[in-house]
DNA sequence: ACTATATTTGCATCATGACGCAAACACGCA
DNA sequence: TGCGTGTTTGCGTCATGATGCAAATATAGT
């Protein structure tokens, strides 16, 4: 199943030419630039609710974090749940209350995978703040 | 004008009791946390000139990157704007061309911030998946 | 089955944002 | 100075989203 006879070069291919060119060529960012998750982490109301719930470090349940902030209960119910399907928190129903909680370990892979996706795309220095904009170089 | 007494202690202090009481508690992923980043990298069509400037790796003008995608040039422009104030590009003049590249060191630096951040709270397993909901642990 | 509590859903409203087009603007060049 | 190209801005339109309130739903306990 894995390639038995070179390996895979770890090179680094030249960059396209142009961001035109750019676009058929595959690279770790297209998989870890999610919109969906960004999304979900736009708002600010969203974002205290995840800190509150980050920062108390269990599940929580809606009207628990209703308690958090001005909106009302039904709001809340709907940013978890936009949250939850974002992959930003995890629900787990427990009799009538639905308790959310972070994902802490997922969030933190896809933000280093991002974190590395982006890396492995940084030129030399000397290109990287743009010599020419002609697709010269 | 460093505490030259103790030293601030690393230990890591018992997480508040509920998400009410998280709000005052203060923590690294409060600064983390960037609405406004997030909000840049919400939106489909942004995401795509985001990938294509980074796969390039240098600094493109708004005409190249209009044609990477279906928009009109003027939605391109706002587009690379709106990254450029949330620190996903930087933006350079040169005459009467426009060019953004992108951000590679400040964007990792922010993502592996949130990672750190996020990873901080990360409670003991036993807690993470929420052993009760009431407040009492 | 009835009741109380927790959560979700339907609906209306208001604000924000993405988009295209045309006009305005900026700047290099003849 | 006038022209051409690259970019931004003004404006109207359409879609989406955030919010509150009331009603519906779910479930534990009596």
């Amino acid at each position: 199943m894995t390639q038995t006879r070179k390996r895979a070069r770890p090179v680094k291919r030249r960059p396209p030419a142009t961001p035109r060119l750019a676009l058929t060529r595959k690279a770790p960012i297209d998989g870890a630039l999610d919109a969906e998750l960004f999304r979900a982490l736009s708002d600010e109301t969203r974002l205290s609710l995840v800190a509150c719930i980050a920062k108390c470090g269990r599940a929580c349940s809606v009207g628990e974090v209703a308690l958090c902030c001005s909106v009302d209960v039904s709001v809340v119910s709907r940013h978890l749940a936009l949250l939850a399907r974002a992959g930003v928190l995890s629900v787990r129903r427990r009799g009538r209350v639905v308790a959310y909680a972070l994902q802490y370990d997922e969030l933190c892979e896809s933000l280093h995978a991002l974190a590395a996706a982006i890396e492995s795309l940084k030129p030399a220095e000397n290109l990287s703040k743009g010599a020419c904009n002609d697709g010269c170089c």
